[in-house]
DNA sequence: TTTT
DNA sequence: TTTT
């Protein structure tokens, strides 16, 4: 019952295939990048393309779908929530990263 | 029409007071974190409580009903769109923020 | 993989103790309706509120949440699928009746 | 601030041409419908399809690109509010209907 | 890095 | 009445 507390929808296509990694544990964890286009005339009536990009990952049976199907260009919807995380980079730097955890796919447009 | 291609949506509890500015255009700016909880029962048959923090920024009319209306502590929904940019950090170093730029807002629990 | 095609969300406050039902087969059926209210300033400059009622129906797991946490005057944030179905009346006339199917439900306001 | 009280969301394809009526306002109007289709096995393992049909209307300019874009057959991402009213029926029956009033629309699939 |  |  925590899926109404945090929920990101997007629709979109994938940047890249899907990064598929078999987990010692038997999961499948699948990583992919989503660009959803945003496109407005601004004030001085220009046309503007504002492409915004979304890292994605995906586990177990929803990862094992976008193995089977999904590649680059595809367009999808996406349902998941939204997290964010920090690790430290090869300089030490600590970096945070926002990510999607994608619980629901609908592949689009065939 | 490019609303249904990038949508957030979170229910949770401000954790600070909005901060406010009033730019030069005459145009409201809104900021603030909202918490969204998550809770569930490990394998071990632990409680956990898993806290993502957000981070939002409202503009014109929306902010100016923020300003008005919502403080620390308040559990609200919103809607709104993911998006993230880059700047350099006061070392020189590229960081990347991801916010949700919040449309739409609904003051809960009262 | 099917909730991303029909999907609805309410957030509003149940018009009536849910109605529990327990089935032979042992689940449980939890039915009740919500108000979603609607306030807008007509062209006229007279405040309307509009209020629209849904008919909502949830199933085991949720309906059992239904049953032990929520009552009449409740607010209350839902999600589910839009279904619809035709019963013929006492006078035999043909009826249709458009309900939620509550997947989701989250206790709002304490 | 009221579309997070009541948001319905379709991804379907019409089953008919939408239907437009300008109106002696000035306002357009369009009628359609959606069909969602959801497939499952069943406890007997047969494939089952359950196609839910939805009915449609759209007002103003959203009226406008349905008029100019959309037609039988296409598949669209739709969102809206669920609304009810009753009317007499031409033997004097009341009847009730629910549609969707369309404020969004995004056409998939091409 | 996608797509229209 | 659509589509896969």
């Amino acid at each position: 019952m925590n899926t109404l507390r945090n929920k990101v929808q997007l629709i979109g296509n994938l940047g890249n295939d899907p990064e598929i990694t078999n987990l010692e544990s038997g999961k499948t964890l699948a990583k992919f990048a989503i660009a959803t286009n945003e496109s407005y005339t601004n004030a001085k009536g220009e046309k503007i393309t504002d492409t915004q990009w979304h890292n994605v990952v995906a586990w177990g049976k929803t990862a094992q779908i976008i193995e089977k199907y999904v590649t680059k260009g595809k367009e999808v919807a996406i349902e998941g929530k939204l997290t964010s995380r920090s690790y430290d980079d090869k300089d030490g730097i600590k970096r945070y990263i926002t990510e999607i955890v994608c619980s629901e796919l609908l592949l689009l447009g065939k």
